[in-house]
DNA sequence: AAATGCGCACGTT
DNA sequence: AACGTGCGCATTT
């Protein structure tokens, strides 16, 4: 309860300051929050993260500084071509928020992720940062190395700074959970999260976790980390230094064989410039290590497979059946994922979707309380008007997402 | 002093 | 041209 409050205050609160004109940064939210319901900065904080972490919330790296959108408004791009329409229809669906009017936008700022997954063809590289300073503002620790302002950034390893750069994202905490400075998240913390993006820029992709680690961990205790959950597409993040490491292989194939084929840089999404803690997560040396410990909340051992079942199941589950592929190696995977989607809970759900690209549609899978199970039960019917969400999108979630979950976990289950 | 309002320059589509 | 953003400064509470 207290959590949907707090989003309505957050997401409030951040409309205000932007139709105020002010930056929502960490400050500004924080101190908005506490005037007007009282909450403390640092269960603000730490609610902002878990919203982020549920991408209901974007935290992005603005003209140099660390600022947060509301992710049901924000439009992203229209990527392509065809998409127009579609954006459109997605477009302003605001769930249940407000509305202002505000969303189209594009900025830069955030581009979160998309919403078709199936396109990512071409975009190989897709660096757009917007932003050309990313400074860094008071990260100490984090930003170590490189960065500097020095105007030459590549993107390229812009994977990799990341990962140096901070791992601290978590400026928040309360308990000032991991990173020893941990300040808590005073306002002033807030300009951990900001550290890594200066690295490069560019957001670093966002990274194939899984949904439920996210949900999980409860970003009370690492706060931070990751954000984001698997989302399908954006593999392209992980490079193979990841996957190596991470464990699961599969993850990598995929990724290998799609786009990797000769360089992977690693093209970070299409988020312009998400701010993603995990990013740091990545960390090229320890990525591996690091990366799975955080889901440290799950049960032990969804742990594991968990991490399979972000990667490999969203992704590669999904295309495949989406392209059409059989896939071959898939089938492998999939046997995870359709345990794996009965374990989904609705924060997994919702996370799901909103990595998916539907993060305004995610807040309905919330609110009606879908987890696994249920999502495994939704009919066609249910997707597109028992949410209340737009035609269009639900559309798209219903015939992408959901009948593809319910297709590969049933499949499995009659192999199995 | 803090919260707001908002013109205007910037960077994107 | 249209828009989102947010700085910097004016105004209100």
């Amino acid at each position: 309860m207290s959590e949907s409050k707090y989003r309505e205050w957050i997401l409030d609160t951040i409309d205000s300051l932007r139709s105020r004109k002010a930056r929502p940064d960490l400050e500004r939210i924080c101190r908005m929050v506490r005037r007007r319901h009282g909450s403390e900065p640092d269960r603000t904080c730490a609610e902002l993260e878990k919203l982020i972490q549920e991408q209901t919330v974007l935290k992005v790296n603005y003209k140099g500084s660390i600022s947060y959108r509301n992710a049901a408004k924000v439009q992203r791009r229209s990527r392509k071509k065809d998409d127009a329409t579609l954006s459109m229809a997605a477009r302003r669906s605001a769930v249940e928020e407000a509305s202002h009017s505000d969303l189209s936008n594009g900025d830069s700022a955030f581009g979160p992720v998309d919403q078709d997954e199936e396109d990512l063809e071409a975009d190989t590289s897709v660096a757009m940062d917007t932003d050309s300073n990313a400074d860094e503002e008071g990260a100490d620790e984090s930003r170590d190395g490189q960065d500097g302002p020095s105007p030459g950034r590549t993107y390229e390893d812009a994977s990799v700074h990341c990962a140096s750069v901070r791992a601290v994202s978590a400026p928040c905490s309360p308990s000032g959970t991991r990173p020893g400075p941990g300040p808590g998240c005073s306002l002033g913390s807030g300009l951990d999260c900001a550290t890594f993006q200066k690295a490069g820029e560019r957001p670093s992709s966002l990274p194939p976790s899984s949904p439920r680690a996210l949900a999980h961990n409860d970003w009370a205790d690492c706060p931070a980390e990751r954000q984001h959950p698997g989302m399908q597409r954006e593999k392209a993040a992980m490079k193979p230094a990841i996957h190596s490491a991470t464990s699961s292989p599969t993850a990598l194939k995929k990724n290998v064989k799609k786009e990797d084929g000769g360089k992977v840089e690693d093209r970070s999404l299409s988020s312009d410039q998400l701010v993603p803690d995990y990013a740091a997560r990545l960390d090229e040396t320890k990525t591996v290590s690091d990366r799975r410990p955080q889901p440290m909340s799950l049960p032990s051992e969804n742990c594991t497979f968990k991490k399979k079942l972000d990667i490999s199941s969203f992704t590669e589950a999904e295309d495949s059946l989406l392209n059409g592929c059989k896939g071959d190696e898939v089938s492998v995977k999939k046997e995870n994922m359709s345990q794996n989607l009965l374990q989904w809970t609705v924060a997994d759900v919702a996370s799901y979707f909103s990595a998916a690209g539907f993060p305004e549609q995610a807040v309905a899978f919330r609110a009606q309380e879908i987890d696994g199970k249920s999502l495994l039960l939704m009919q066609r019917s249910d997707v597109l008007t028992g949410l209340s969400i737009r035609l269009g999108p639900a559309l798209k979630i219903y015939e992408r997402h959901v009948k593809v979950l319910q297709r590969t976990h049933f499949l499995e289950c009659e192999d199995l």
